[in-house]
DNA sequence: TGAAAAAGTTGGGCACACCCCAAAAATGGG
DNA sequence: CCCATTTTTGGGGTGTGCCCAACTTTTTCA
């Protein structure tokens, strides 16, 4: 895969961190097979690989949530998704528009690129769809405990 | 593949196709291979593919060259990368960190938005890397022939 | 002009991401 | 405590992209 943040997790992957950062606490299987489309079996295995990443824990038949390095990364993943939604809405795109196109291609923009972008909008603290945090300095260079 | 061009091409296609776009004429595998890293066979592969969808013709060890409906096709990529980079200069990207972002994720966006961010920069004539031409109003809906 | 070098192609194989199905296991409400 | 639901396991499939070895074609140049 070409991801460009840092991590060498896939788009997809991404997208399934995402969502269960932004659903919060306790997520089950099957919200993401729903959400996602598709097979449970699929979740179970790509949860798997995520928890080896140290970002998810993962308690069979209990549930996955975000470790703490998890919610770091996710808070970049969706800082990340607001700020180039909110960088679409310059260039006449709608929120939800913005907010759509923005998940085609986020995975692939740069962590430095964000930064870039972020900057040059003034750190702006709304974003298209919801609250922009700027939390994200110590990213991907944390111990491991 | 996720693609958002309105074919349904890879984006290493898409970067093989621009290239051949770029560099014009007849291009060689050997030219592919040694722009890419990679194996000289990989590429004769992968110009099979790209020639089974009639945006260029492969005649065995005599080159590749774009159709007409690939050259028109590869404008529409040249355009799409150029505006994308002309956009990243707004937000304090140099020419060519501009030139290397947009790479990464352009195979991602959507003609739709190429088209608005185009239009809400006042359709352009000069992009960070060359002159931009805007003559893909009829992409994808050419007669085979 | 003809053999060696260079360029290109074929066939086989590998890795990775992502997906599904069937069957088995665990959970939890009634 | 049993059965429906949820989840996991094991097996399998697809698509993309890559490499290597062996072979064929083209080009070069003595």
């Amino acid at each position: 895969m070409e991801i460009s943040d840092g991590r060498e997790l896939s788009a997809q992957k991404v997208r399934y961190l995402k969502f269960i950062a932004e659903k919060g606490g306790r997520v089950r299987t099957t919200d993401l097979a729903g959400e996602f489309g598709v097979d449970p079996s699929t979740i179970t295995k790509t949860i798997a690989e995520l928890a080896k990443t140290g970002l998810l824990s993962h308690e069979p038949y209990h549930g996955i949530c975000l470790t703490a390095e998890g919610q770091r990364y996710a808070r970049y993943l969706v800082k990340r998704h607001r700020i180039l939604s909110l960088m679409l809405t310059h260039y006449g795109f709608s929120h939800e528009q913005a907010c759509e196109e923005a998940k085609r291609f986020e995975s692939y923009v740069s962590k430095d690129a964000v930064d870039r972008i972020c900057a040059a909008m003034g750190h702006p603290g709304q974003g298209v769809c919801g609250e922009i945090t700027h939390d994200d300095g110590c990213l991907a260079r944390e111990p491991a405990g």
